[in-house]
Parts: structure tokens; sequence; C-alpha cells
DNA sequence: CTTTAAACGATAAAAGTTATTGTTTAAACT
DNA sequence: AGTTTAAACAATAACTTTTATCGTTTAAAG
């Protein structure tokens, strides 16, 4: 009854090894795209099917287990759902990383300059990190 | 000799009727899909193909004659470059606007926080819109 | 243990995007 | 104005990405 387990169960998601290898390896490596976590994914299953990580990312994102990054120049990742936050993204080596910034001052200019009830804020700051400086 | 032929020329942009559709549709719609766009295209030029919006887009994202934008729960849309800005995206009606907000106190507190040299803010805003609250 | 609905792998189908080809045309140059 | 040429065009084939289908396996409940 591990961890991920409860998660999972969480989330109303049927725990399966392959489900239970998506979130450790969100978990992990903290931003992944589609393409990364089905090679990653056939390491340990070595016939899972692309359609089996398709269908997967689908049900939990719907269950919110996971949320999608969209990120401007690059493919969209995944990570495991967490309090909210902002993202670095390296323009150069393409690395991802997670920024708290308190956005609630800019959130309500926003509301005040329009007619806008605001959710949810979504910022990617692109630019060039330590490594590739 | 009108202002789109003038502007797709700062571009490096030869100047034919589908441009200068296409620069008028973004200008007067703001935000446009792909598909959007193509289906206006199609009432003017019954017969453009496909093809035709796709590597215009993709020349013109090249010039940066225009942008994209990515929408956390839609389909990208496109629109004339101009000042950097950020947007507005109604969950409810799919409706896209634009809104200046100053984000240099948060970009120079992400720079502080990390390590990274930014260049760009990407930030889009979730919520409902006047007519649909 | 059974039972059963959900998840799985395999693969076909559909949707989205890019490449190719022959024709047309914008722009540069007589 | 007429000629030349590279770029853009429409049509469509090829390729990539995503979704649907189907027979089999398995997690979870009883
Ligand atoms: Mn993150
Ligand atoms: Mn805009
Ligand atoms: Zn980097
Ligand atoms: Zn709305």
């Amino acid at each position: 009854m591990n961890n991920y387990t409860d998660m999972l169960r969480d989330h109303n998601l049927k725990v399966t090894p392959q489900r239970l290898a998506i979130a450790q390896a969100l978990d992990v490596r903290g931003h992944m795209s589609l393409d990364e976590l089905y090679h990653v994914m056939l390491e340990k299953f070595s016939s899972i099917s692309l359609a089996t990580i398709y269908k997967n990312i689908h049900i939990m994102l719907e269950n919110t287990f996971i949320q999608e990054v969209k990120l401007p120049q690059a493919k969209s990742v995944y990570e495991l759902t967490k309090a909210s936050h902002a993202h670095l993204s390296c323009e150069k080596c393409g690395a991802v990383e997670d920024i708290m910034l308190d956005m609630d001052v800019l959130v309500k200019q926003a509301m005040q300059k329009s007619s806008y009830k605001i959710q949810e804020a979504s910022l990617v700051l692109g630019g060039i990190c330590k490594n590739c400086q």
C-alpha cells in the first residue's frame, strides 16, 4: 500500500502497475512530455502500448491527478498535480522548473482592469537556465 | 499600397491576396485558431488550400509577423505581433482578450529566486468573461 | 475463489500536419 | 509595358499524431 497507490485511489483511478510507474516517473522527473514518458515506460514494460500512455494521460488529466503545462516553443509536458505555481523554461536545453511566485497582486489588478472573474493563472517564463548561460 | 502591404513587406513577406486577407482577418478579429482562420478565408477564396494556411502561419511565425498563443484548455490562437501582453481566456465561451499588465516586478522576483536569465513572459489568465457571468 | 467492469496491448481509423508537384503570380529588371 | 524568375499557390500524397475498436487480462468487490 505505497504512496502512489493512495494518490491514485484518491483520484478515483484504478491502481495498475502501469499507472504506478507513470506516477513514479512524473514524481521523480518532475515534468515529462508524452514521448519522454512513453520511452521511460518502455524500459519497465517492454510491450506497453502507446495507446495506454494516451489513455492514461487523458483520464489522469480528467481526474486532476496530473496537469498539462503548455510551453510556448515546445511540446506540452505533464506533472503531478500540486499547489499552483509558475514555470521557468530554458530555451536552450528545454529544461522546465517550478517556481513559486505570488500572483495575487497581478490577478487582482487584472480583475479590476477587465470584467473577468479570474479563476486560474498560467505563467511560463522563458529564458536561459544557469547551466546554459 | 495599403497598411497590411507595408506590414507584410516589413517582415520580408511577399504580398499576396491570401496574405493580405490573413493579416486583415487577424487584425479585425484579434485572435483566431487555425480552423477559424481557414473557414474565414474560405469565404473570400473558395478554393484556398488548407496547406496554404499552414504554410503561411509557419512563415509568418518565423518572420514574427504573427505570434502563437497557447491556451491551457483550448487550441492555439494566432494574432498579429504587437507589444508584449497577457491574455484573458473565458472558459465558458472561449473568448480571448488582451490585457496589459506590468510584469516587471514579478519577472525581477523570478530572476532573483531562480538563476534564470528571463527573456519573455507568457501569462494566460483563465476565468469567466463579463458576458458569461 | 468467483464475478465484472475497467484497463491492457495490438492495431485500425481518424485527425492533424508536412512534403511534393505542376501551375500561377508578385516583384525585379529590362 | 513586356520578360524573367523565384516564391506562393492549389491539389493531393505522405507522414505524424491522436483516438477508436476489439479481444484479452486483471484489479477490486463480493
Ligand atoms: Mn510544474
Ligand atoms: Mn493577444
Ligand atoms: Zn538550459
Ligand atoms: Zn465568455
